[in-house]
DNA sequence: TTACTTTCTTGACTTTAGTCAATGAAATCC
DNA sequence: GGATTTCATTGACTAAAGTCAAGAAAGTAA
């Protein structure tokens, strides 16, 4: 939790102890979920150490959403904030440490301490800018476009989860990610 | 405004009046931009009547990235939150009512009625929400199943923006869609 | 109504992705 | 270290999307 409180440079260091012993970190095995399709979310995690992946099982297939590692939060909002079942689950891909942020005790620390409610809608418009720019190129480029941009901008992934848990990310079949590499590697 | 407000049920009459004081609405002709390409955002939009368009144009394509109705906040977030250069356009698809809320003002009332704040980020997880959902769905979803989820969930759009635009909000060219729309009329 | 423009559809062909099966490479487990 | 499982690549084929060009349909304006 180290960097997200750095990063809480609004908040006194009584408001940041407060805050920060709501907040419990564990360390979970690789294989573990944290979140399964059909429940409903009571937590946010922010992820210390290792990766989660997001997916939705359809016919029998995992279909990769997002991958959350150091210093990013994996949060279902839609289940979290209106209570619904999820679509996706959460799963260690490696051993992975995490903050658990329990939704209603964030609740009462938004009366406790307006700063902390402050310091999250600024939070949660961040991920809100981020994740639009991340729907614009999903419509906007072509998979071996997308799987350039991700080499670009998040090498670590490429070495850290299987080249078919990207290749659902990305929108394709494990074939045509090894295709479109081979692709690249020819032209140039 | 008249909805946006109804559903601030937390806010007191004065707030309201305080709020909606601080954010003009005007009425825009088709064609008109609300946000180019390349500026920063000052402003966030809420239509209340009409619609808007937002693009991207790359090598002299417009590539559609969301359709903005009644009811919906158009904001681009990276761009307001970090002022930043937005990357893609606002365009009025029809003539279009919006309800214009600075960024500047916004913080000010944030100081002033905490409760609108509170508002705010609550407003802002539901987006959120939206959001996620919506982007695992473009992962998850092939082009034809994606515009069977629309002709669903926004039938209104069909009658109302032309097929090339939603075509490129697709991810698609206009003659896939065309082709998928056949193959859809034939299978039932 | 006619003329014009814009949008949509269709056809022929190319490119890319999906499918299924086989093989190779790498990681994991006694 | 060898056996087994898991993951990545390749080949042959099918299906879907992209491209380019030509018309048809719909919308707009004079």
């Amino acid at each position: 939790m180290v960097t997200l409180l750095s990063e809480m440079t609004t908040l006194s260091e009584e408001e940041k102890h407060a805050i920060e012993d709501s907040f419990p970190i564990k360390t979970y095995e690789k294989g573990t979920y944290l979140m399964k399709q059909g429940e409903v979310a009571r937590n946010a995690y922010y992820v210390i150490a290792g990766c989660l992946r997001e997916f939705e099982l359809i016919d029998g297939e995992e279909k990769t959403t997002a991958f959350y590692t150091e210093e990013q939060s994996a949060i279902n909002f839609n289940s979290l904030v209106n209570q619904c079942p999820s679509k996706r689950n959460f799963i260690c891909e490696e051993l992975t440490t995490v903050a658990i942020l329990n939704g209603e005790k964030e609740q009462q620390l938004y009366k406790k301490f307006p700063r902390f409610e402050s310091f999250c809608r600024s939070g949660t418009e961040q991920m809100m800018g981020a994740g639009q720019e991340q729907l614009a190129e999903f419509i906007t480029l072509k998979p071996e476009q997308r799987y350039l941009k991700i080499l670009q901008e998040r090498p670590d992934l490429i070495n850290r989860v299987p080249q078919y848990h990207l290749a659902s990310y990305l929108g394709i079949k494990p074939e045509s990610l090894s295709r479109i590499r081979k692709r690249i590697a020819l032209n140039d």
